[in-house]
RNA sequence: GCGGACGUAGCUCAGCUGGUAGAGCGCCAGGUUGUGGUCUUGGAUGUCGCGGGUUCGAGCCCCGUCGUUCGCCCCA
């Protein structure tokens, strides 16, 4: 066993897992652009403010699973823990408040310091959608539309449900978080020791506790929908509207909760039951808030993130690689002329690969392990003629093909080989 | 931060109440010096995660530690 490891939470992608991880990315961006958003690129650490100016004070334990640490210059950076903020800040930095709506597709890295477990490491992938401007409940209804097709492509909306709540607005929550302590302490004694505390620091969270005692209580417990102002209840029904309209089927869930004061309205998640208790796939809300607490004018916006290395466990079959030609010269002097053909074929977009030692016989099982579909033999006798055996290593069978024409051959059949 | 399970060959794992390691797959070579997949013969490979303890003797028992994993907490 080698003396270094990869550091705890981290993993290398390497083979199936990288080709899972890319699958996941190509079908979400493909998706995404043909809903008009734009990828965009912000870097993976930035000044540690733009994270605690919208994180810190809401949650202190949020701090502690940054990666926090002082640069050479003496500026405290932060490895970004997840996606939104950065496009936040950077819609801002590049005066793009002046151009919205903006649609953002993002993909890459996040890091958070916590204990791992099944999908959720130190260093994982996300990939995310931001709408940034509109205010209409069709915007939350698009983004949810596309996060919906994309799991859709990606095979594995069957086993998810879309759950969706509303928070309301800041009227309605407050309200209703009033009536939330008044009836969590009228059943203080019943609760878990871990919900007393969230009583005191959240009680929103005491919705979705796991706790079995809990959740009876939580059942009895009062909903948003009675407190909820007339304009945050017409939003919430004009989005399932809408999303009847694209056909996107939901579920509502009243317990979905967001911990941070600039998540209002829509919240929603795709769950699936397939990954133990980390069953939640994608997850996004509104946060018209945000943009303001990052320096800017007060923007509406809405988006969701997923995590790509969840997504990827869910794929049922793991995406392919090309199936490549060998290329098998016989003999020195055939070397030259297997070289011609190697770039000719690659050059016409097919993979090929010549290996650089061995007998015909060790070349063609290496052939056989790297999943070829065909094998070019270029053997003295064949060069003098001026051809090259080209064997189906499906079926076995061989077919002398002029040197000029194999590219041709191998691409242009009716049934390509 | 807390709790359970698990660390033995490249991979998946076996290894009895303690007697100094095994299988399958894979890999390498031969049977077959210009024809793969099947078959067959042979071969290589381990600080048994690491450190300490008990013992005549530890892969096995005890303590510690690191890591993996499943949960809890948290979830931006």
């Amino acid at each position: 066993m080698a003396d270094l490891q990869p550091v705890r939470g981290t993993r290398d992608l390497i083979g199936e897992d990288q080709r899972r991880h890319q699958h996941v990315i190509d079908t979400a961006r493909r998706i995404a652009v043909s809903y008009g958003f734009d990828e965009w690129s912000t870097p993976v650490f930035e000044d540690t403010r733009v994270f605690s100016r919208t994180l810190g004070e809401t949650s202190d334990v949020v701090m502690k699973e940054m990666y926090t640490f002082d640069d050479r210059g003496g500026d405290s950076v932060t490895l970004r823990p997840e996606g939104t903020a950065g496009v936040c800040r950077a819609l801002v930095t590049n005066g793009l408040t002046q151009s919205l709506p903006q649609k953002v597709f993002y993909a890459g890295p996040m890091f958070r310091y916590e204990r791992p477990q099944k999908g959720r490491y130190r260093q994982f992938h996300q990939i995310g959608l931001e709408l940034i401007g509109p205010a209409e409940p069709l915007a939350d209804a698009e983004v949810i539309a596309c996060g919906w097709d994309i799991l859709t492509a990606l095979g594995v909306a069957g086993d998810a449900v879309l759950e969706i709540n509303t928070l309301g607005d800041t009227e309605s929550r407050d309200a209703y978080r009033a009536a939330l302590v008044e009836y969590f302490t009228a059943h203080k004694a019943a609760l878990s020791k871990d919900s007393l505390e969230r009583l005191e620091r959240n009680p929103m969270r005491i919705l979705d506790s796991k706790d079995e005692g809990d959740k009876r209580i939580v059942a009895g417990a009062p909903t948003i929908h009675a407190h909820l102002s007339e304009a945050a209840s017409i939003f919430y029904e004009t989005l399932k509207r809408h999303l009847l309209r694209f056909a996107v089927p939901f579920v509502e869930n009243p317990q979905i909760v967001r911990g941070l004061d600039y998540y209002g309205h829509t919240a929603f998640e795709f769950v699936t039951g397939k990954l133990g208790s980390q069953g939640t796939v994608m997850a996004g809300g509104r946060y018209n808030g945000l943009v303001a607490e990052m320096g800017g004018p007060q923007t509406p916006a809405v988006g969701w993130a997923a995590g790509i290395e969840r997504l990827g466990m869910l794929l049922e079959v793991p995406p392919a690689i090309a199936a490549a030609v060998a290329i098998i010269p016989v003999g020195d002097a055939a070397e030259g002329a297997a070289m011609d053909v190697l770039q000719s074929l690659r050059h016409a977009g097919q993979r090929a690969e010549m290996a650089y030692r061995g007998n015909l016989k060790r070349r063609l099982e290496r052939a056989n392990r790297i999943g070829a579909r065909a094998a070019v033999i270029l053997g003295e006798d064949d060069l003098a003629r001026g051809v090259a055996q080209v064997k189906d290593l499906g079926t076995g069978s061989q077919e002398a093909v002029p040197l000029g024409e194999i590219a041709a051959y191998l691409s242009g059949r009716a049934r390509p080989i």
